[in-house]
DNA sequence: CACAAGCGAATTGTGCACAATCAATTCGGA
DNA sequence: TCCGAATTGATTGTGCACAATTCGCTTGTG
């Protein structure tokens, strides 16, 4: 078994891997939020739903699958619950019914309060410098938009079949 | 609502948030997994626990937990599931009966031929020049490691109430 | 109008992921 | 020896996360 040539399961040794950290990390980060979005009645997925209604006030749900990279899948319920604790409605758009129209209420606007010290508190669990903030930003971005591309080229890409 | 000081809530804005790209990024990185984890009949998390085994052959369930950041909860059902697939085996440590020793099967090490090629293949999917991977990797553990700190002194901290 | 094609969402099923809780085992004294 | 505390890990309940399927709606074509 180990006659094998040196290091030819080298890039098997969790050590080596570079997507471990980062999936241990992306969930180390959603634990360190955990306190303080309990204190807003939040999860850390509807806290991104919040986020960018916060910031839009409107959101269609196809944006916003998007935005998050979620599917309805996982929105669906995470939405119903945010209409059931009245942060925000879902409406059908009348111009076209398949679409959801998603907007902000007065208690979900309230709440924006509260959570504006939760990205600095987070930032300061984390133990980097400002540097190491902006290159860990600019590292997952590209990362992320490589993948993203490379997906729509492998769906979209059915027409190419035909040449 | 707007009429705060400028950038009052510049941090909530999805665009400002560093957790965010990490968080999709890891996702998204378990999503290109996908297709060639299935060849292996492996999920991500199932795939995990098999990069430990490859490298140590046995490891009990306790030092599993701490290496993969997983917990019990998380833990057993995918054991079992392993377990049931034939990859791996279960068995009290007979020194310390709390122990569960999780111990590499034939059938679990011949997997790891397949898995050879996994790493490079995903590597080639997120579109990073060697120094980034390994700035990322930096990174990730950086803030992977003051993060596992904070919890120890919390979670041990509570002796401190009683001064 | 009729109808095929394709999109937007909801539903269903599987598998994490973790908090909270519980049970069994071990260990440290008195 | 016996009791109490700490450790290990299994269970339960909630909430993502996504693939696959289904269904209703819109749009393009004749």
């Amino acid at each position: 078994m180990e006659n094998e040539r040196p290091g030819a399961y080298e890039a098997l040794k969790l050590q080596n891997q570079v997507c471990f950290p980062v999936y241990a990390c992306a969930k180390e980060i959603v634990r360190q939020y955990g306190p303080f979005l309990k204190d807003l009645g939040l999860t850390y997925t509807q806290y991104l739903v919040m986020l960018v209604l916060w910031e839009t006030e409107t959101v269609c749900s196809r944006d916003l699958s998007k935005k998050l990279h979620l599917d309805y899948g996982t929105l669906t319920p995470v939405l119903k619950r945010l209409d059931g604790a009245g942060l925000l409605t879902r409406e059908r758009d009348p111009g076209d019914e398949r679409l959801l129209t998603i907007r902000l209420t007065e208690e979900g606007r309230r709440k924006k309060e509260q959570a504006a010290r939760v990205p600095h508190a987070v930032a300061g669990c984390m133990g980097l410098t400002m540097e190491e903030f902006g290159q860990l930003y600019l590292l997952a971005y590209k990362a992320l938009a490589h993948m993203e591309k490379r997906n729509e080229e492998h769906t979209g890409g059915k027409n190419n079949v035909n040449g």
